[in-house]
RNA sequence: CGGGGUGUAGCGCAGCCUGGUAGCGCGCUUGCUUUGGGAGCAAGAUGUCGAGAGUUCGAAUCCCUCCACCCCGACCA
């Protein structure tokens, strides 16, 4: 490729509205161009990104034995309502009428056309397993996309499903599928990490989630470092306190705090650790009215985890607190009133606590279960978020905590689709069964920005040579000017691309420093200067992305060189 | 959906408070010089000041409505 042919959309400065790294960068490298919220043009540049990394995920997956397919973006809405997931998907599904009202969606995932692919190709158990997989452009319509195509509304994405006849042949396919997502993720060169993750709104049983693990990322992760337990923090459990609660040792007594509605100002007016406060949170469940959640007041409550143990709740209005305990909301707590109680595993080990005292301005000190308010109706469950310093569930040590972006999933979905869509087949003994399924998905789109976010410097980004546009620039010094520069720049692109290397040669008319600045700002992982200096003594002048210091080699090496380097 | 913020040239921004000729840097065009780390000089082009309605002799500036975008939260893969 030479670089005058191809369109190179450098920037000096980012938009305004990039916000993260790895969405500046993109940006200014012209990999993207933003049309709408949430919905990017891939310039050429950031196409051959994107298509490296889809050939990494397209050559795992059809070495795992699926097989491909493509599916329609358009699905008619009837198929949603047979699986039941219309409502469930709400306004994030975007639906439209065509000319003669008949309702539809653009896909944002696939479960309801593949099942019914085969439930009408797959009749017999001798058909199966069956894995198919498709590369497609998805849409959802997101509350609030961001980060650039990290959380656009329309991104790239593998979306695999396996069918089988048993439970156990699905495992089989589980872990087949896990051992292929940690070989792309490997591939890719990502630093990453398979967390056991909730189900979410998909449903069934058994989810992996595969994390590039950055900063920026919107998901929190714990894991042990002494083991290889790892889980989403939706999901993490947060074991029981070790040892009994110990015994009360001071009388129950109001205080005056006003205007301390914070467990952070309760802790400091009474010089107390955070944790020997309790904060009461006020829920309205969809059945059963009020309730009041009680956690210790360094920790954070875990609404995935809640959800579970009193069913959907929603914060109660300031309104209802009032209503429920004739107290206004900062000064609620346990103590003397009716609400169903459901108090975390950690507060229901203490003793001598701070809560609020159901009075405005006034919380209670020394206050201790069984004795000051009991504990038979309330429900103990583990309704936080675990802390770093946690004890790891599997008893091996104690949690960390770090941040990912969730980059691929994979569930075992069960009979959920099948169910409802009546996805069956034969047996051997003739009887008619439901097919079990599984899901595989990968972001393809989010992958970019996953990995930018990882490697980047403030030259710009540092692209795993796996995925980069180029392998290799040829940057001539005078390519226009001085005609032994210009051949030996021909005859190294040459070179290289006959040995299979990817490489483009910057023919542009343009000044060393600003074809430095731009190959280094969209991340080719290595660079060749080619400049009448070196030609002079038959040498040639490579330098890595993150190299400090330039090596000159002889013109004649340099082909195989690179070939050693890029493997 | 709630709270906060921003919309002025392709990008980054000033001007707005206190109404009166629409500006700066980068980028772009042309010429000359320059040519190993985002060149210099000179000349030039580019605007529905987010949209609509209003106040006013006069609106980028004041008022109202709407829209878009960003951040925080809620929600969600």
């Amino acid at each position: 490729m030479r670089a005058s042919r191809f369109f190179i959309a450098t920037q000096k400065e980012a938009p305004a509205e990039a916000e993260i790294v790895s969405h500046k960068l993109m940006m200014r490298a012209g990999l993207i161009r933003r049309l709408a919220g949430g919905i990017y043009t891939w310039m050429p540049m950031g196409l051959r990104v994107l298509r490296k990394v889809e050939t990494i995920v397209r050559e795992e997956m059809n070495r795992a034995g699926a097989v491909e397919l493509l599916m329609p973006a358009v699905q008619p809405f009837e198929l949603w309502e047979e699986s039941g997931r219309g409502p469930k998907y709400g306004p994030e599904l975007l639906r439209f009428k065509d000319r003669h009202q008949r309702d539809f969606v653009i896909g944002p995932t696939h479960e309801e056309v593949i099942t019914d692919v085969v439930r009408r190709e797959v009749k017999s158990y001798k058909q199966l397993p069956r894995h198919f997989y498709q590369i497609q452009t998805k849409f959802r319509d997101e509350i609030r996309p961001r980060f650039g195509v990290m959380r656009g509304r329309e991104f790239l994405m593998k979306d695999g499903y396996s069918f089988h006849s048993s439970y156990a042949d699905l495992e089989r396919e589980y872990r087949s599928l896990y051992e292929t997502y940690t070989r792309i993720f490997t591939r890719l060169d990502l630093k990453f990490r398979a967390v056991a993750a909730d189900t979410g709104s998909i449903g069934g049983t058994g989810s992996h989630e595969f994390h590039v693990l950055a900063d920026s990322g919107e998901d929190a992760i714990a894991y042990c470092p002494d083991s290889d337990y790892a889980a989403n923090v939706e999901l993490a459990e947060a074991l029981e306190p070790t040892g009994a609660c110990a015994a009360a040792t001071q009388p129950m007594q109001k205080i005056a705090t006003p205007g301390k509605t914070k467990c952070e100002d309760i802790a400091s007016l009474l010089s107390l650790p955070l944790q020997r406060i309790v904060k009461a949170i006020a829920v309205m469940r969809s059945e059963g009215g009020f309730a009041l959640l009680l956690l210790r007041g360094d920790h954070d409550l875990n609404e995935v985890k809640a959800q579970k143990v009193i069913g959907e709740f929603r914060f109660a209005k300031d309104e209802e607190v009032e209503q429920a305990l004739h107290c206004r909301p900062g000064y609620i707590g346990p103590v003397n009133q009716q609400a169903a109680l459901f108090v975390d595993r950690s507060v229901a080990k203490m003793s001598d606590f701070v809560c609020g005292a159901n009075e405005a301005g006034h919380h209670l000190t020394g206050v201790n279960w069984d004795r000051d308010l009991s504990m038979t109706t309330a429900v103990i469950a583990d309704i936080r978020n675990v802390v770093a310093g946690d004890r790891s569930p599997d008893g091996k040590g104690c949690l960390e905590l770090c941040r990912g972006i969730e980059v691929g999933h994979i569930f075992q979905l069960r009979t959920k689709y099948a169910e409802a869509l009546k996805c069956q087949f034969i047996d051997e003994q003739g009887k008619e069964q439901v097919m079990e399924m599984g899901c595989y998905g990968i972001g393809v789109s989010r992958i970019v920005g996953a990995a930018i976010e990882q490697g980047n410097d403030d030259r710009g980004i540092v692209f795993p040579a796996a995925i980069a546009p180029f392998e290799v620039v040829i940057v001539p010094m005078g390519y226009n000017k001085i005609d032994a520069v210009r051949a030996a720049a021909d005859k190294l692109l040459e070179d290289l691309q006959s040995r299979g290397i990817d490489a483009i040669l910057d023919d542009r008319d343009e000044r060393p420093g600003s074809m430095f600045a731009d190959w280094e700002l969209i991340g080719v992982p290595h660079r060749v200067v080619v400049g009448e200096r070196g030609l002079k003594e038959g040498k040639l002048e490579y330098k890595g992305r993150l190299d400090s210091d330039v090596q000159m080699l002889p013109m004649a090496d340099i082909a195989d060189f690179m070939k050693l380097r890029i493997g």
